[in-house]
DNA sequence: TAGAAGGAGACCT
DNA sequence: AGGTCTCCTTCTA
């Protein structure tokens, strides 16, 4: 418990090696952004160029429930998807000694490759879809605010609309008058260490939120209307989506939330098309920590967490996999 | 020592 | 009632 993470080490972000990487959404290529967030480098995001995966991450933080529309229809399970997405070929044999040398799953190259064009395949239409979802719920915010989209546009009223909104919608501790008579401009120019200074109970969350909503500005003027599909879809067994107009249903585990830990690094998918959804925790302490804050149970640990996965094993939703490993679990239903 | 497993009770919707 | 959290004990690698 509470070591440091390997499978971010093997990523190729390097932010992702900082321990709080989970709240410090990037989405903008430093030498083209704007917003004076100086400590955040970011990854360059085109259209050509799909977002990173990480970002993901992020995303997940606008719903109170994760995406089965986004993995639906999807041949591969989205935990897979989500790696092979990353940018390079997942090399982890010594993560994944059940798959790799002991000839389960990915056998010949041939197979290999499939599977991870596959699987690169399958995390653009995650991203899409994402973005799609990501966009289409701050418009509906904007709509219901009357708030322009851009954060840089917000007047200091704007802006306190805007954090209610979001301390409603994300349960998060009154922090309204910390940022009082702020424009949106005042607000993108702050780092997330201002944000903490001004609000130490969530300041990073708010920061993050934020980076979201501008990202998203961004990435609507980067990319034209008809390149982001939303894949709206109905729910499936433990997965089904709650947007915000159903908060206060349960929120459960699912693969479509491990999924995005994976874009995280906190996860490693260890799937392949003869075992699917077969996932390993790589920082129980870092998984824990996001799933508290999913659930807004600060005090969460894996412990607990780990718990709660095996409530899931009654229900026949995770299972250890055949061969029994430390951190590895396996969706007997994946997406 | 960390993780796995499961019992039991509490809390929430 | 069901889902989840929390605390606990016991066992294992």
């Amino acid at each position: 418990m509470g070591s440091a993470s390997p499978g971010l080490t093997a990523l190729p972000h390097s932010r992702l090696t900082r321990p709080d990487a989970a709240l410090l959404p990037p989405l903008r290529d430093p030498n083209t952004r704007s917003w004076g967030c100086p400590e955040s480098p970011s990854p360059p995001a085109t259209p050509e160029q799909p977002l990173p995966a990480f970002c993901l991450h992020y995303f997940d933080m606008l719903y109170s429930e994760d995406i089965t529309w986004a993995t639906k229809g999807m041949g591969e399970p989205s935990q897979s998807g989500a790696q092979g997405g990353r940018g390079e070929p997942q090399k982890e044999p010594e993560q994944c000694p059940i798959i790799d040398s002991q000839g389960f799953g990915l056998g010949a190259e041939g197979d290999l490759q499939a599977s991870l064009h596959l699987e690169e395949h399958s995390l653009e239409q995650v991203q899409s879809m994402v973005l799609g979802e990501v966009l289409k719920d701050i418009e509906t915010a904007c709509k219901l605010l009357n708030i322009a989209a851009d954060p840089a546009d917000w007047s200091p009223s704007n802006v306190q609309k805007w954090i209610l909104w979001t301390e409603h919608q994300y349960r998060l501790p009154q922090i309204g008058k910390s940022f009082q008579e702020l424009s949106g401009k005042d607000l993108c120019a702050m780092s997330e260490e201002q944000f903490c200074q001004r609000s130490p109970a969530c300041g990073d969350i708010l920061h993050a939120h934020l980076d979201i909503w501008k990202s998203a500005t961004w990435m609507k003027e980067k990319i034209a209307p008809g390149d982001v599909r939303y894949c709206g879809g109905d729910a499936s067994w433990a997965d089904n989506k709650v947007d915000s107009s159903c908060a206060g249903q349960p929120i459960h585990l699912s693969p479509s939330w491990w999924a995005l830990r994976v874009a995280g690094g906190a996860v490693t998918p260890l799937s392949s098309s003869s075992l699917p959804g077969i996932f390993k925790i790589e920082d129980s302490a870092q998984v824990a920590r996001l799933w508290g804050i999913r659930k807004n149970r600060p005090a969460m640990n894996y412990d607990k967490l780990s718990r709660s996965i095996r409530q899931y094993y009654k229900k026949g939703i995770i299972r250890k996999p055949d061969i029994s490993q430390r951190l590895v679990y396996q969706f007997v239903h994946p997406v």
